[in-house]
DNA sequence: CGGTATCCCGGCCGATACTG
DNA sequence: CAGTATCGGCCGGGATACCG
C-alpha cells in the first residue's frame, strides 16, 4: 500500500498516502475520524454554533476534549473560530468549504451506519452467540 | 441533536442516533473510524487479503493491534474471516458486502483528505505562525 | 459564557515471548 | 504463517478548580 519514496525527498513533494506511515494525511484522518472529531464536525454541518451549544450537540463530550478538538480543526483548516470581544464573550464555531466538504463526506458514511445498526447488532449476536456456545 | 428518549424504551426500538450518548452506533463508528480501523477498511478495500499481507498494506500496525481490530470489524459484520485448515495455516480476510459500502463511503473521505492535504499543511502553517508571533 | 490548568486513572497500544 | 498471552508505559480523557 505504501508507495516507494527515495530517500531524499519529503513527503510533501510526493502524492499524499495514509497507508504510509509517515504522512501527514494521517494526523489529519485522525483528527477528523476520532472519538469527538467525527461528532463535531456533523455536529457542525447544521450550522455556525457556539461552544456551549456544541456541547449539548455533541452528548457526552467533556470541555476539555471538545476544545482540544476544535483546536485540531482550526489547525488543520476544517473549522473557524469567531470569537466576538463582547461581555459576555461570544465564540461562533463555523465549518470552512474544506471542512463542509469533510463533513459531507462523514455524514454519509454516518448516515450509512446508523441505518445499518440493525444488521450490525444482528452481526454481533451471531458473532457472541457462536462463541459462547463452543 | 439527541432526541428524546422515554425511560423505559430502549435504543433498539429508536432510530439510531450517533450525537446521543448511549447509541450503540458510536462503537460502530469507533471501529470503523478508529486509528487502525479505517486503514484496515480501506486496505481491505482492494481485494481479500491474508493477515501478513494486511500488515503490509496497513503501514505501521502491530500483529496486536491488527489482530484486535479485525475481531471487532468481524463481530459487526464489516469483514468476513476465512480460515483453511491447512499446514501452514491460511487465513483470507475479507469485506462483507455491508464492509463494502462503508469502504467506500471511508475511502471517499480519505482521498479528499489526501488530496487536501496541501490546504491542510499551508492552513498549519498560518496556525502555527500567527500564534509563534504573537 | 467560554474557556485554561492540573491531577490522575484506565486502557490503548507497542514489545516481547510463546503456540500450533 | 497466523495468531494468543503478558507486561508496562504513556497518553487520552474525565473531574475539578480556576480565570477573563
Amino acid at each position: 500500500m505504501q508507495k516507494p519514496v527515495s530517500p531524499d525527498t519529503t513527503y510533501t513533494d510526493l502524492p499524499f498516502d495514509v497507508f504510509a506511515r509517515a504522512c501527514p494525511s494521517r494526523e489529519t484522518l485522525e483528527h477528523v475520524t476520532g472519538r469527538w472529531g467525527s461528532l463535531t464536525v456533523g455536529a457542525l454541518r447544521e450550522g455556525p454554533c457556539r461552544f456551549n451549544e456544541l456541547r449539548r450537540r455533541v452528548d457526552g463530550v467533556s470541555e476539555k476534549m471538545l476544545s482540544q478538538t476544535l483546536h485540531a480543526l482550526e489547525r488543520d483548516g476544517i473549522v473557524t473560530r469567531d470569537a466576538q470581544p463582547t461581555n459576555p464573550p461570544r465564540v461562533d464555531y463555523e465549518l470552512t468549504p474544506l471542512g463542509r466538504e469533510v463533513a459531507d463526506r462523514l455524514l454519509s458514511l454516518i448516515h450509512f451506519l446508523e441505518g445499518s445498526m440493525p444488521q450490525v447488532l444482528s452481526s454481533r449476536q451471531s458473532y457472541d452467540g457462536s462463541r459462547g456456545g463452543l
